[in-house]
DNA sequence: TATGGTTGTAACCGAAAGAGTTACATCAAT
DNA sequence: ATTGATGTAACTCTTTCGGTTACAACCATA
């Protein structure tokens, strides 16, 4: 299993947008060409960024911004605008209750997904957005 | 997305064979009816396990056996043995090249979800199957 | 007010993976 | 040889992702 690539084609667009929306209009057309995907696959997770409050869309018109400091916006934010929301292992679902180990299983693992799934999530707590386009300037200043 | 339930089975077969290997035979057929799915799903998954030599299954006579203390078992063993080896992301593949952020995106992510993943194998890495297994029998001597 | 560039979405398609099942060859102790 | 297991191939069904076309809705401005 993998995360689908729309964690990182996320970040690359609030990138972008750092990047351009005081020098031009950032549409979904040129963010397309910059990630190299269809157009709609950006409206789309553009859509979910702006449900998540991380950017305004000026319809009409075009053109997306950021709705807040890139350094209020963390990995976590972004990575949460556009997963499912749900538990990130699947357990399955009807164990024994005959069996000592299936019906203890739930109790016993539950906090323990729990914990890890709150080890990436705090990791990616951790960065936001100003530092990854702090490096991205500090790579492109240095090219 | 989600990890598929194969983690969480492969931990309910091996706490099964940790609590009855020596008072019964652990069969896939067993197991099935602990964990509640078809026992071709098992016996897949024990393969799983096998190769990755954390059982010993013995073909033909039938039964499964850890094949290490369940101290010297940790929940990324487990883990690693029946998840695909991948990365933990999915990258868009063809930022273009002609964008400053296109052309810098996979320097300056790569590492962050490289961080992001090691917190994730980090966190499973310290709890052993024989913490989980003693939580078990806790639970199971309470009742 | 008509135009034109955008966004928002619905409706598809194909590929891949998870979950489940049946069927059967193989194995090894008795 | 029999018997109860394992190993595995083959198939179905469902969901999700990634991608695409098509088109309605929107709004500054000419």
């Amino acid at each position: 299993m993998q995360f689908s690539s729309r964690f990182t084609i996320a970040t690359h667009i609030l990138l972008c947008i750092a990047m351009f929306e005081d020098s031009q209009k950032v549409t979904s057309n040129f963010l397309a060409g910059s990630i190299n995907v269809n157009p709609v696959i950006i409206r789309n997770i553009l859509g979910q960024l702006s449900a998540a409050g991380l950017v305004e869309i000026k319809a009409g018109v075009g053109g997306a911004y950021l709705a807040r400091p890139a350094d209020k916006i963390t990995l976590l934010d972004i990575f949460k605008a556009v997963e499912r929301e749900e538990a990130l292992f699947h357990f399955h679902e009807n164990p024994n209750p005959q069996c000592p180990v299936g019906r203890t299983i739930h109790k016993v693992m539950d906090g323990k997904i729990d914990t890890i799934q709150a080890a990436m999530e705090n990791e990616m707590k951790e960065t936001t957005l100003a530092e990854v386009f702090a490096d991205t300037r500090k790579i492109i200043d240095e090219e």
